[in-house]
DNA sequence: CACAACCTTGCCGTTGACGTAAAGGTTAGG
DNA sequence: CCTAACCTTTACGTCAACGGCAAGGTTGTG
């Protein structure tokens, strides 16, 4: 993943190395199930920037990109996460990758210590982040099977041809007492 | 649902009915964290409607709005999901309430095999649609906590006043294996 | 070299989810 | 009964996240 750095024309000669596939912007749109529009939006917001650009200054990705991409998609989609929070936590990594450099090229043990603080911080604040989300989902998903569950009592109450049985039916909706267990 | 009585007609003898509290809009938004603008819009929207209006058409909320309300302001933040998606899921469950009500009232055991897989269905879109959000955050709750892990890993060692052991560093990004189970 | 099918930047339009202000009506305390 | 502090509807404004043109340049295949 560094794509950090500047298009340097690294123009190996074609020798018969890996041919690094670079691909046009279409391409990965069709690709990621993005539109083109999305992707030159996404590098205008800084959440990345391709590979290279040719001679006529079309955009090209390689294979780095699109998992950085297929990243961002994921967290908006699945996550729900905005632009600008995806923003963030793509330059927290990057960050971490930063300090890490920095961290091998120090001795010190008290700048060493000062890094990792840092990042510990970072690190903390995200899990926080995610797990209220993951947890409050997870929530969700647990109250849905318990209805699914009751559901397929009730198939089976039929196929036993009998009569539904006096169970409670008690839940009125709303019910937000303890439900939650250590996770 | 069934308040019968007016507000202003407080009638304070012993009976020891719940007052049932009625709010107005300024309070169920303070104690919600939203705005009366958002609350109205979801109105709007038809994604709920207070429980009555007073005299003068002022908005009036019971409890349940407020549970309701609490709801989708839960689904839109954590979850992420937009408010037509969040209406979805309402009417989903409007409507395993009215099938619930029809299913008491046939006895015929077909129609209610219907009603139930009908209700079914619905319940397992719905959990698919919660599982894979949930479980992409729990993913990414992990890779965050190992992370974490690591950093601590590095304090420890330079507590210990150690020269960095030679561990490994490998790959951090794109873990895309099985990882968590259902719970 | 012609040309269709891509690409570029620029810019205005749209949709969702509200903010905000206007012009008036309602409620509760003094 | 007065009045401040709420409330009502109506309507225009805003910001994010794109969609969709226009006017022109680039690529590669015949």
């Amino acid at each position: 993943m560094s794509h950090l750095d500047h298009p340097t024309a690294a123009v190996a000669d074609d020798s018969a190395v890996t041919p690094a596939p670079l691909l046009r912007i279409q391409e990965v749109a069709a690709t990621l199930g993005l539109t083109t529009r999305t992707i030159r939006y996404y590098e205008e917001l800084r959440l990345l920037e391709p590979a290279g650009r040719s001679e006529g200054d079309y955009r090209q990705y390689d294979a780095d990109d699109i998992e950085r991409l297929r990243f961002i998609k994921d967290l908006r989609d699945d996550a729900g996460f905005s632009l600008a929070e995806i923003g963030q936590l793509l330059e927290d990594e990057a960050a971490r990758r930063r300090n890490r450099a920095r961290f091998r090229t120090t001795t010190d043990a008290a700048e060493r210590r000062a890094i990792i603080d840092d990042a510990l911080g970072r690190v903390d604040r995200q899990i926080a982040s995610l797990r209220e989300k993951s947890d409050r989902l997870a929530d969700m998903v647990d109250e849905a099977e318990g209805r699914r569950a009751h559901l397929l009592d009730h198939i089976a109450e039929l196929e036993a041809g009998r009569e539904p049985a006096p169970h409670d039916h008690a839940r009125p909706r709303a019910g937000r007492a303890a439900n939650q267990a250590g996770r």
